[in-house]
DNA sequence: TCCATAGTTCGTATGTTACGAACTAAAGAA
DNA sequence: TTCTTTAGTTCGTAACATACGAACTATGGA
């Protein structure tokens, strides 16, 4: 096994970040982790939404976010500990995560109110 | 010559911003982009600061900031004129772009100081 | 009608990503 | 100690994305 890769909050590039974020996977991952304290890939990602998605599948995508300089990773014992390094991005490009986070927000509020209007036209053409 | 395609602004999603901003050429593009009212391929983007990108290449780019919904074009005679659509998505995403935008300044500014701090150093040690 | 300019499309070579199978590593039970 | 379970990683491969040159379209002007 190989070590994990930090790299240093100088390091971090934009890109990255943007790239990391701008697959649904990994975004709904860092939104999660934004929120709470600290995750790990079994207890909150096995089972995601809807659909499920593989071990293998989510341990790349925390890779990525690693890599990217979003998270950091600690193994305890078994399990894989990661928070959001969002202090030092936030030092680094200040108000960058806010609106990510804030953008995503919107566009599930969006998508809900489109599904429920969606739910409501089927129950009237049902019936 | 398939037509031009704008998503509409509630067809424009966090993750496309994200992807078509990860990219360094299309993030040089979209700062010019934003900071002047137009622009086009041959006029701007032909010799993008050190090397340059060939014709094709900086075709797909235009076509996906303009799929992303980042980017408005319109051919005029045989040119292509672009221009942002940040009136839009600021509407739709509040604080998203001009977060971007600003952190691309942060790191360009970075890069030049790094930049110099290596130039003094490597004449320090020549003389 | 011919040519130049601006940009697009296509084919291909190269890179990236997803996922199942096989693996490692820690913790606890027998 | 050895077996088993749990949590996550790595590898191989198939599917998808991207970059770039060559050939193309479309417009404007000589």
């Amino acid at each position: 096994m190989r070590p994990l890769i930090h790299p240093s909050i100088e390091d971090v590039t934009v890109e990255g970040i943007l790239h990391a974020l701008s697959d649904p996977v990994r975004a709904a991952i860092y939104v999660e982790l934004a929120g709470s304290a600290c995750t790990n890939i079994c207890s909150n990602f096995l089972q995601m939404s809807d659909r499920s998605i593989p071990k293998s599948t989510l341990s790349q995508h925390f890779r990525a976010l690693r890599e990217a300089g979003l998270v950091h990773s600690e193994r305890h014992g078994v399990e894989m500990h990661n928070t959001s390094r969002c202090i030092e991005i936030e030092q680094r490009f200040p108000g960058l995560l806010p609106a990510i986070l804030n953008a995503h927000r919107v566009q599930a509020a969006d998508r809900a109110r489109a599904l429920k209007r969606k739910q409501a036209t089927a129950r009237k053409q049902g019936g």
